[in-house]
DNA sequence: GGTGAAAACACTCTCAG
DNA sequence: CTGAGAGTGTTTTCACC
């Protein structure tokens, strides 16, 4: 994907804000609507903007309790990975997982309203999945970052 | 912040996909134009949505080697801890960063193109941050799951 | 809380150049 | 890439349930 350097404004610029006009654009560009426009459908049909999404206030919508947990499996043998794996993706409080190397198999990020509901989390949800060895928790302080935007 | 049923389904769609029209939402809930309207307008208002961003394919853009960074500092005087969490939250490629309890002070996500380039920004930015004691790199293997999405 | 309609306005998208 | 135009969506107000 060949990007010059008013695509890359472009993407820093949506994935600021992706409910800014055409217009609004062109103007920041120094371009015409048109060019946008185009450009816009360039990067949106080839994939590299994927999606546009609501971001929302996680302290508003009790869901501020955010861990880092990290997940040992008793063995790595395909069947256990991909059931894990599987099992994982459908439980919305895991908002993002990763295969990793070193000390751990897992390194999953998950987001709930407070210790009871990650305690239930835990017990009800995450443990019942088979052929987990351990489990280390990582609570979060303070969250010193965190943006969904990538320096092009 | 008070949020019925209806409130709930309707940020489940903005946070699937923010450029659905008025039109399409009252659709899907069953209500008039004017009703969503103005629980969209709410919802923005009140700060439980707080911003419509893009979000890119990480793989089309060169940023497809995820690295979770577990950082330890050598003391935890206010001082070292503002002063680390200044700098790196103007590392780019630093998306995300946790105060966390347990093992490690700090944990990273960090998105680059190559091993080379993690690196590179390990020695030219990170490692350069004074009073770091430790760090210990998890590279990801594969992504399992990633979303913005918050179930409610 | 909700509806439907209307009007003014702004933006999207296409097309010819 | 540009500019213009038709079509469409947004935003607001209104009377009303």
């Amino acid at each position: 994907m060949q990007l010059d350097e008013t695509d890359k404004k472009l993407l820093l610029f949506l994935q600021q804000d992706c409910k800014q006009t055409t217009k609004e654009l062109s103007y920041k560009l120094g371009l015409s609507i048109t060019a946008v426009y185009e450009r816009v459908r360039k990067l949106e049909n080839n994939g590299v903007i994927s999606k546009y999404v609501a971001i929302l206030d996680k302290t508003k919508i009790d869901k501020n309790f955010v861990i880092l947990c990290h997940v040992k499996l008793t063995q790595h043998k395909k069947e256990y990975v991909l059931r894990f794996e599987k099992e994982v993706m459908t439980l919305d409080e895991v908002t993002e997982c990763f295969h990793v190397s070193g000390d751990y198999d897992y390194i999953l990020k998950i987001c709930v309203k407070d210790m009871e509901d990650y305690r239930n989390f835990m017990l009800t949800k995450l443990t019942t999945i088979q052929h987990i060895a351990s489990t280390q928790s990582s609570f979060t302080i303070s969250e010193v970052k965190n943006t969904t935007e990538l320096v092009l």
